[in-house]
DNA sequence: ATGTCGCAAGCTTTGCGA
């Protein structure tokens, strides 16, 4: 089974280019992040007419997160358990719940789609929105694996995070920057310390995932790492390669993020492979 | 050039978010 992650930065103004990638590159399952719109909204038809159903989480013209599948998705739930809001007070005193987070199930295999708030600056009240975030993450985290022991389970997504100094194209210049924070690098090894791992650093230790559309960073390579796959031990176990798909960066209206892609074996646990053996 | 996108409101542009 082959998995990606992409923000699309609008699904509405990428939808040719993100189910041609998907056809080509033989992609089953696709979280999607930065949807932009609602499900009223969303080009269904282009992705049915491409092989895949859809689900997902968009409330506005904000945010916004989905999955595409050509394989049949389960126990399909919206946000996560303690996921914060944010913005102006509901009448009962409740912040606003954003269209960040949503999880599926295919094949066994448990997957979140995640849009981790950016954080706009250092001190910014969603800089600390997007601290809690990756603090309830963790929590809903531990809590879910606790629940479902031996079961497969990734979160992957744009977070928002560079966490290594290579993860950027010149570190001098996000001293005092969101990203790259001690605080918010310390949010994502939480997620490592709960039992995720980033499977896709294995396989392809270097380079970026999201070039800016301004200065011309994509000519001058000068972009960031914050799109990742973080899988439990049990999903980590499946994947057989991982890949960056920096191409589609490039060309005609793209997105300013690329996919992230895993492959996964799901006969490779339970040491039982019933795959017909080729002499 | 603080250099580009995408969105909504309701315009031929502005403000916001990234």
């Amino acid at each position: 089974m082959r998995v990606a992650t992409w923000n699309v930065n609008s699904i509405r103004s990428r939808v040719d280019r993100v189910t041609d990638w998907l056809v080509r590159e033989d992609v089953d399952v696709l979280a999607m992040q930065e949807i932009k719109c609602t499900a009223d909204q969303f080009p269904h038809l282009s992705f049915s007419a491409a092989g895949y159903e859809v689900e997902l989480n968009g409330l506005n013209q904000w945010n916004g997160v989905a999955f595409a599948s050509r394989l049949p998705m389960e126990d399909v739930e919206l946000g996560f358990p303690g996921v914060p809001g944010f913005g102006t007070a509901l009448p009962d005193g409740s912040l606003p719940t954003e269209a960040r987070a949503m999880g599926v199930t295919v094949e066994g295999v448990r997957m979140w789609s995640l849009y981790v708030p950016n954080g706009r600056e250092l001190g910014h009240p969603h800089y600390f929105y997007k601290l809690e975030w990756l603090e309830r993450l963790a929590e809903a985290t531990t809590t879910w694996l606790a629940e479902h022991p031996g079961r497969p389970f990734a979160v992957m997504g744009d977070f928002n995070i560079a966490p290594l100094d290579g993860d950027v194209w010149d570190i001098s210049v996000f001293l005092n920057s969101t990203h790259v924070s001690a605080p918010e690098r310390e949010a994502f090894a939480a997620l490592q310390a709960v039992g995720l791992h980033d499977i896709v650093r294995d396989f392809v230790p270097t380079g970026f995932t999201y070039w800016d559309y301004k200065r011309l960073r994509f000519p001058r390579n000068e972009g960031m790492r914050i799109d990742f796959i973080l899988g439990s031990k049990d999903f980590t176990d499946l994947v057989t390669a991982a890949s960056i798909h920096r191409n589609e960066r490039k060309g005609t209206a793209p997105s300013d993020h690329v996919p992230v892609v895993v492959d996964l074996d799901l006969d490779a646990a339970d040491g039982d492979d019933d795959r017909p053996m080729i002499f």
